[in-house]
DNA sequence: GCCAACGTTGGC
DNA sequence: GCCAACGTTGGC
């Protein structure tokens, strides 16, 4: 099972608002291969850090994978009429005790590979399973 | 609001 | 295929 982190501008969409909405969410939008790529390598019931890109710069739940990659309802297909932005489902799991900002993750030093900070413009990010492990822990989690 | 990082586009 | 110009993301 891998680990993901996906990024959201809570004004646009917070972790709040998904866990009001009651359904599953598609996670539309995306426009970059690499993230396109990795929902793509999305397992069913894999786990994924819901991260507040811009205002808050913290992490504040998990969400669930409920839905393989499947076409992107909001995305133009190409000149070819074929599709190329895809997208993943997610649901809400829970709300992190203790939400960890980017400024703590950046000041820990087990962290400073991961791809939120090595790649910041990344939306869709793999996370080690030991960054999860302890992500999990400065969350107050288990 | 600014700007660095970086991905994409298009001219050559 | 290179690279300059441009657009976008997201931290500050």
């Amino acid at each position: 099972m891998a680990y993901w982190l996906m990024k959201s501008e809570p004004d646009v969409l917070s972790y709040d608002d998904v866990v009001a909405k009651g359904v599953p969410e598609e996670w539309h939008g995306v426009r970059n291969y690499a993230a396109r790529n990795n929902m793509r390598a999305m397992q069913l019931g894999e786990k994924a850090f819901f991260y507040h890109s811009n205002i808050g710069r913290e992490i504040v739940g998990i969400v669930e994978i409920v839905a393989l990659a499947h076409p992107d309802s909001t995305a133009e297909l190409n000149q070819k009429g074929e599709v190329v932005w895809e997208c993943v489902d997610v649901r809400p799991v829970l709300k992190l005790p203790r939400p960890v900002t980017l400024d703590v993750i950046k000041a820990t030093p087990e962290l400073a590979e991961m791809a939120l900070i090595k790649l910041s413009r990344l939306s869709v990010s793999p996370v080690r399973d030991t960054e999860w492990a302890l992500l999990c822990r400065m969350a107050g989690l288990d």
